[in-house]
DNA sequence: TGTAAAGGTGGGTAAAAGTGGGAAAATATA
DNA sequence: TATATTTTCCCACTTTTACCCACCTTTACA
């Protein structure tokens, strides 16, 4: 299970080091990068991308018109990439700008159960400062449902 | 039962003593370390953190926002760590630096039934003063449920 | 009040993780 | 085709982490 939240930069050639406790859960070295909802990329292993693309495309068609907002914002940008001898991932430029992360700038990764996201560090602290209102609700919410178990 | 509260600091190893007391009510040598609610860091025996994350990760779906939030603030930050020879646990960086805790630091830990809570000492008396009122009303209510039983 | 045991603190060391950069290969440009 | 630029691969160095051990302090008890 993919856990842990890390900050790592990115060097001057693009490239990005996975904490090599993520990188454990991970069979393999291949790894799908794409974008994410909200200004990250998102990083799947093989068998969870196909997951998430079949379930894209099975519900869909290429004549409506939010089937083509999904295939194009996360279907279509979706890359190949390999975990080099060192442990690192080379993220292409457009995805990287996509989610505003620079080069030799601060990244979080985070481990989510069976994926995992990357955020430069300044637009995740903007993301976690403005849904700070909306986690408070999402957390009383998920209070009352433990109560009652 | 876990209970009490008390000062530690840590060291600038960034590691964390956990008082015997506390340590004695814990079964194994392995703890599940987040980030909580508010300015601090929550600290699960494992089936304990297996209901947190079961019930958010149960009703979940990568493609809603709360409960991206609920896995980016919760689940994501989720270290195991285990407790050493001398009973101490080692805090990870960036967990020890979202609840401002500084090395060489003062820490409260308070043990709260089936967990416990990590707070940087400053950042506590800070929230505990912050809250007063929010407390004052909280006792209210408390009585007025309480006699009506 | 002395002594043993438990609790708590600090630090050394080896292994693992992370970082930067050079050189070769591949691709693009003139 | 020659040159420039980007990408990939690899190696060496630095930093961090995990593990262990020694010692100091407090507590319990005779």
């Amino acid at each position: 299970m993919l856990m842990g939240e890390y900050h790592n930069s990115i060097d001057d050639k693009s490239r990005l080091l996975l904490p090599s406790r993520l990188r454990t859960e991970v069979a393999g070295s291949t790894l799908i990068l794409t974008r994410g909802v909200d200004k990250c990329l998102w990083l799947f292993p093989p068998e969870q991308w196909r997951r998430i693309s079949d379930s894209i495309m099975g519900s869909s068609s290429m004549f409506k018109s939010k089937t083509r907002l999904l295939q194009r914002r996360i279907i279509a940008p979706a890359q190949e990439c390999e975990i080099d001898k060192s442990g690192r991932i080379s993220i292409p430029p457009t995805l990287r700008e996509s989610a505003e992360m620079k080069l030799k700038g601060e990244a979080v990764i985070l481990g989510i159960d069976s994926y995992m996201e990357l955020w430069d560090i300044d637009a995740y602290a903007d993301y976690l400062q403005e849904s700070e209102t909306d986690f408070m609700e999402a957390a009383e919410e998920l209070g009352e449902l433990l109560s009652l178990q």
